[in-house]
DNA sequence: GTGATACCTG
DNA sequence: CAGGTATCAC
């Protein structure tokens, strides 16, 4: 299955690949192993790469690349099967001719880190080879240890005549590894025995410290998703983390949580648990005030800055991917795959602008599994909202930044006019279709509203309670937390007290009208409808920003 | 007819 | 949340 062999004309190279999954998965002995009784270790490796470690490395880079070339496809490729072509060929035309193929070399005008990008010269940014180094050093260290170990003078011995004809393609990294498979020759058979061991558990360890390293950038798209969500899933309606905290270690260099991004922003705002009933409102008006900031990030678990680092330089990588705003810089010439499905979690594939094609990756949450938040995973379903216009000329869409903004802004009107939302999405490009599924959007909000409220009404009746009066919404409530936890789920928003009081009224004439069985009429709910859709309160101008509220999720 | 909304479903 | 459908108002 493995599409790389289809285009592997060379045996041996098919070797290479072979030998790969072998370092990743089991690191079982390899055939290496026969060697040990040849004085000539190295030769024993079955026609196979380690016999020449530049060939070796040469041949390990190259499959990973080959990896790397076919992730990097399958992104730019639509959600169709991938094509058992692409064979990272380096030399073949490798990608399908097909519409997609153009697209994978798009550079879209502004840099893009992505792991679209050119393959062979990928930068992969800075971050990527500090990385790199840093798993070099380590594997010298780790190489300076073994060789002590084993022994301490073999390490200068080394009789570099070996280089045998590998002539330019030498690389450092080769070298560093070529010590070490030809060290055997002069240690005793238990110490190469050793060395061999510790060679194969390197060769894994570093391939799988470079797969990783990779996947970071290639998973970038995800990963911003993932800091878009980042609300260090942490918190919930009460403020409490949720977050399970990573053990640390996972990252060096943790940065002051006042370096964070948005949430570190203080904010005297009393926290979402606070019993602010009392606080009645002059009126529903909710004036744009210091509360429409963020709520300040409740004890994000220190060792979740552990994981900030990275993203916030991924983010500086990014940003322009994550971009918002018809800034214009992301033109619809981009592989517009007309299969939304295709990346759940992939912001930028939503992007209206025909962002490339990102694609999400179950990777990243492997790395950092806590870095997934319900926030992050209810954007999911919305990839699908990338919509072709007609000859894919003009990618429109909402993102899931639209969908949090809707949200918030659900909390000051239930029954948003489309001019409404146009003046507060300026950023979007509305036609019929995004326009209905923006309304869709309010009425699913709607829907869940009233069922919440129907509920609890319900509830509060079998509860014994007669008087609709003491239906209060509290920011404590069991209520208000399920409302928070739909619409303001990353609890990164400070719920206005306005809705507070709508919600209350809306408690209460879902209280009154069952208590009068009224339920028992099939419209019975209409009339409280009509109560509440008279009572929109003006939104924010805040809310006009077209960057809003995405900025909460950026530096 | 068309548009908006509610309701149901996946 | 999106689709589909039914209903209602214009």
């Amino acid at each position: 299955m493995d599409p790389n062999l289809t285009l592997l004309s060379q045996p041996s190279r098919a070797c290479s690949y072979l030998a790969e999954p072998c370092t990743k998965n089991g690191r079982s002995p390899s055939p290496r192993e026969q060697g040990r009784d040849s004085p000539f270790p190295w030769s024993q490796v079955p026609s196979s790469s380690l016999t020449d470690p530049d060939w070796f490395w040469d041949e390990h880079i190259q499959a990973k690349r080959a990896r790397v070339e076919t992730i990097v496809r399958g992104m730019c490729l639509s959600p169709n099967p991938p094509v058992p072509d692409n064979a990272p060929a380096r030399d073949s035309p490798c990608c399908p001719e097909r519409k997609r193929k153009q697209n994978v070399p798009v550079q879209q005008g502004p840099p893009k880190p992505g792991p679209a990008g050119d393959r062979g010269s990928r930068k992969g940014g800075p971050r990527v080879r500090e990385q790199l180094h840093l798993l070099k050093q380590q594997l010298k260290h780790l190489q300076e240890h073994i060789l002590q170990a084993a022994e301490p003078k073999a390490a200068s011995q080394g009789p570099g005549g070996s280089e045998t004809g590998k002539g330019p393609l030498s690389k450092h990294r080769v070298s560093e590894v070529k010590h070490q498979s030809e060290e055997p020759r002069f240690l005793p058979s238990g110490a190469r025995a050793l060395l061999e061991i510790l060679k194969k558990e390197l060769t894994g360890a570093i391939s799988q410290a470079v797969d990783s390293v990779l996947q970071k950038v290639l998973l970038d798209p995800s990963g911003h998703l993932t800091h878009l969500g980042r609300s260090f899933p942490g918190l919930v309606p009460d403020g409490r983390s949720e977050l399970s905290p990573p053990e640390g270690g996972a990252c060096k260099d943790p940065l002051p949580l006042a370096a964070l991004p948005r949430r570190a922003q203080p904010q005297t705002g009393a926290p979402l648990g606070n019993l602010s009933l009392a606080k009645p409102l002059d009126s529903p008006r909710y004036p744009a005030s210091p509360r429409m900031i963020p709520k300040p990030y409740q004890g994000p678990p220190a060792n979740c800055a552990l994981t900030v680092p990275a993203h916030i330089q991924e983010d500086q990588i990014l940003s322009q991917l994550l971009g918002h705003g018809p800034s214009g810089h992301w033109r619809g010439n981009l592989p517009q795959d007309s299969s939304p499905q295709s990346h759940p979690s992939s912001e930028a594939a939503l992007r209206p602008w025909g962002a490339a094609k990102l694609r999400p990756l179950a990777l990243s949450q492997q790395q950092c599994p806590w870095l997934f938040t319900s926030t992050c995973l209810e954007r999911l379903p919305l990839v699908p909202s990338v919509k072709m216009e007609q000859g894919g000329l003009q990618a429109e869409g909402l993102n899931p930044g639209h969908l949090k903004k809707a949200k918030l802004m659900f909390f000051f009107t239930r029954y948003p006019s489309s001019n409404l939302l146009k003046a507060y999405f300026p950023d979007v490009q509305f036609n019929r279709c995004i326009t209905s599924q923006m309304i869709k959007w309010f009425s699913n909000f709607r829907e869940f509203y009233y069922i919440q409220m129907e509920k609890f009404a319900r509830q509060a009746i079998s509860d014994g309670v007669t008087n609709p009066k003491m239906l209060v919404v509290l920011r404590n409530s069991e209520l208000f937390r399920a409302l928070n936890m739909h619409y303001n789920k990353g609890n990164d928003f400070e719920v206005p007290d306005c809705f507070l009081e709508i919600a209350s009224l809306t408690l209460q004439e879902f209280f009154r009208a069952v208590s009068a069985g009224k339920d028992s009429d099939p419209s019975w709910k209409k009339p409280i409808y009509k109560i509440i859709s008279k009572l929109d309160s003006d939104i924010p101008e805040i809310f006009k920003s077209s960057s809003y509220p995405q900025e909460l999720f950026r530096n």
